[in-house]
DNA sequence: AGTAAGTATTTACGGTGTAAGTAGAGAGAT
DNA sequence: ATCTCTCTACTTACACCGTAAATACTTACT
């Protein structure tokens, strides 16, 4: 523990683990996850590349410690609201925390060893799902799909970066050499997109078909 | 043109751009997607790395003709029937060709050059859809949301690569040394999937959730 | 036969993750 | 106060990666 008064040797702030996620979060959000070696990282941390091995245990554990911190952003519903609303709002926050840090998704459907935060938001999705009396069948069934339409969105989304502008661009572009003749309906669908809609809620359109289903099965499965 | 007798000089079979993609499918089939590296895929073709680059644009021009490979895969359907049926076909034809291929899902969602198999898949989607009437905002969502299930389901299925007997195994030791009282119904979940069930069958629950919402949808808005 | 075009090879550069060994600082006990 | 143990950081090294550039070789056509 220091003492007030021990400033002048504090070279700089030690290496915690807690330190070398957040750095890790911080760059792989700023330049993506390709910029994230274990070199870089030592560098910004002002630090050799082995160095944080003392408190990591590889580029895995990193990778999977950067992910739980991701996870910890997301808003678990508490109170006894509907089941659906729960499920919604949940699944909503998870989406917006994959979408902050675009490098987060692959690796939310790759990670083998789940952290603490990760258990603690799929055993409250869980719990909010058995509370509302679903058959153990369909609770799973329930569960899975809409952890697959969460990250099969998200994945899809961040797959095409391109914000209105750049998209409208893009895609005359594209359209300018486009066999439209062999493909008319794929053609009709570039047109569409570059015709101003209000983006967005795609998300939450898929989720709702989903819950909407759901709650139809429930008690009579 | 070769004549028909001309074999005694003809020392190996030409690389060709097929031949690569071909081998390159073979090669992530056989030893993961990790194993692809240029020089490995030489090595398989009996040539340097450096010769791949005459017939291939770069690693990532290779990955996306690999994919397109896959693409081809997905059986089409035509004639007349239901657009919910064709959907479903084709969306079940698409999941099987990602899991016959499990290192072609992460490419689905990354590729930013779609090739003209995958142009074909989708032209052929959308055509099916604006043949059944669907106006033009709800044909997009309705794509795009059998899209992100298609290949959200396909990641997290083969996020977790452990067939029935591996994970009874590793389940049971997972729950050995759980912290059952912090995540009950977590625990309660893994105690699920320990329990014989037939798996599968959980990418069609959610499509029908969806086509179902759909049909629902489709004329009345 | 000579030439042009395309294919394969060699070499090289700057990057990656990490195993292994070394140096140094801080704490605790003698 | 000194000695030792432990933990952290550093250095070096290895095998691999994608690919730019220059070179050699094969083939096909004039």
């Amino acid at each position: 523990m220091p003492t007030p008064n021990d400033p002048p040797k504090a070279r700089r702030a030690p290496l915690t683990r807690d330190r070398v996620l957040d750095t890790g979060v911080a760059l792989a959000d700023a330049e993506g996850i390709g910029a994230l070696s274990m070199r870089r990282l030592g560098r910004e941390l002002g630090v050799e590349a082995m160095s944080l091995y003392n408190h990591v245990d590889g580029k895995a554990d990193l990778l999977d410690g950067m992910l739980d911190r991701v996870v910890g952003e997301i808003e678990l519903p508490e109170g006894d609201e509907d089941w659906r609303e729960q499920a919604r709002r949940r699944a909503v926050s998870a989406h917006d925390a994959l979408m902050r840090h675009p490098w987060a998704a692959s690796l939310w459907t790759s990670s083998l060893n789940p952290g603490p935060r990760r258990m603690r938001y799929m055993d409250s999705a869980l719990r909010s799902l058995r509370a509302a009396d679903f058959t153990p069948g369909l609770l799973d069934r329930a569960f899975h799909t809409i952890e697959d339409h969460l990250v099969g969105h998200a994945l899809q989304a961040l797959g095409f970066p391109l914000d209105p502008d750049q998209m409208a661009e893009v895609g005359e572009s594209v359209l300018r050499s486009f066999p439209v003749d062999t493909y008319p309906d794929l053609a009709a669908h570039i047109r569409y997109h570059l015709e101003p809609h209000e983006e967005g809620g795609g998300f939450e359109f898929g989720l709702d078909l989903i819950l909407d289903g759901l709650e139809r099965l429930r008690g009579t499965v």
